[in-house]
DNA sequence: GTCTATATAGCGATAGAC
DNA sequence: GTCTATCGCTATATAGAC
């Protein structure tokens, strides 16, 4: 009888819950920050005790360091350029620049609590934002310049250093992406799908760089 | 005897104070958040007791609050199209769009403090950071997208919906500033002074737009 | 695995002397 | 205008029962 009664509370599983109090806390650090969001409402959130919390993890600095590991080894951020590939090989300028910039503003919005969070850790200084942005941004910057080089090197793009060309294209949507996110959320300064920001700023930067 | 050491003490006159422990306590907003600092760190910082703080802002809303007014209040923000606006009339394009880039950049250089408290205050959801926003921001779109709309008129720019091409540009300089301050503070990525950052930015956005 | 209860520390803010 | 001392509150973190 115990027993049976057991398997029907609402108890979980240890790593079922530690990936709940994961979640939960990215929504609230994300909304507040890290010292804004106290482990009080994250247990609240969550159903349970601030007890359960410091059993999982071992302070409050951990529960942080493992929702960014979780999401430094998602597999978007693993192989970011993976339907880019074959618009590369066909020297697609459009397709890249467009893919690129589309991938980027759904995954903003569809995960607009993970900007917010390496936005606030940037802004603390933590590290393991850092080395995020280090392996995962130095990269695309790479494979950018690296391609822009190429296509000046085929007569089509002008002589401009290409790193500076990456930073103004990135540029155009992560700040696309900040504004629907942090200031103008109703979108009363500029309502527009993602498909058509992509297609404006890649249009704009191609004609930007292109021999005339 | 008494007078005269009174007098040479350390003691501030009441303006001069007030306005010393804003000065720190943005740089303290800034670097931690609102949040992340405590009065005693700001009181210490200015070498003072906490009680002092208190003595000038009813609390620690109030100081956040008035720091934010300051800057609202400079002249910078009362008109910054000061000196674009005589280009304007010459319809001297690249300088409208260089003029605005370089004087971004170097604001947000020389005022990397309010830049990141701005994104903090953003993050937090804080409402004078909201009403700073809007009254600045809505302004600039303003601006730049009737500048754009009249060229379109004149035939030079090509049919493009101009709050996009503005967002694209703002884009570019915030983001470039955003990076310089936030992540690649080193500038492994990219070392490029203001002037050969507004050039390109301006360069890229005109050919972008521009009717071929 | 979860709870209640509690320890410990640090926060914002106030009182009152000088 | 500035200080020391202190209050009331809330935060993180732990102990021990179930």
């Amino acid at each position: 009888m115990d027993k049976f009664f057991e398997t029907t509370t609402t108890r979980m599983a240890g790593d079922e819950r530690r990936e709940q109090l994961c979640k939960i806390a990215m929504r609230l650090f994300s909304e507040r920050g890290f010292r804004g969001t106290t482990t009080k409402e994250i247990a609240h959130a969550a159903g349970v005790s601030e007890a359960v919390i410091f059993k999982h993890f071992s302070n409050k600095d951990e529960l942080y360091a493992s929702i960014l590991d979780n999401k430094a080894c998602s597999p978007q951020m693993a192989d970011p350029f993976s339907d880019i590939a074959e618009m590369i090989e066909r020297k697609d300028d459009f397709g890249v620049f467009y893919t690129m910039a589309l991938k980027a503003l759904n995954n903003h919005k569809a995960d607009s609590d993970f900007l917010r969070l390496m936005l606030h850790s940037a802004l603390e200084g933590h590290d393991l934002a850092k080395v995020f942005f280090e392996n995962f941004i130095t990269r695309i910057y790479n494979f950018l310049s690296g391609y822009i080089r190429q296509r000046q090197e085929d007569g089509v793009f002008r002589d401009v250093e290409p790193r500076i060309v990456v930073r103004a294209f990135i540029g155009m949507f992560v700040h696309h992406s900040l504004n629907n996110i942090l200031w103008d959320k109703e979108q009363k300064l500029l309502k527009i799908s993602n498909e058509e920001a992509a297609r404006e700023f890649a249009t704009i930067v191609l004609e930007g760089i292109r021999k005339h």
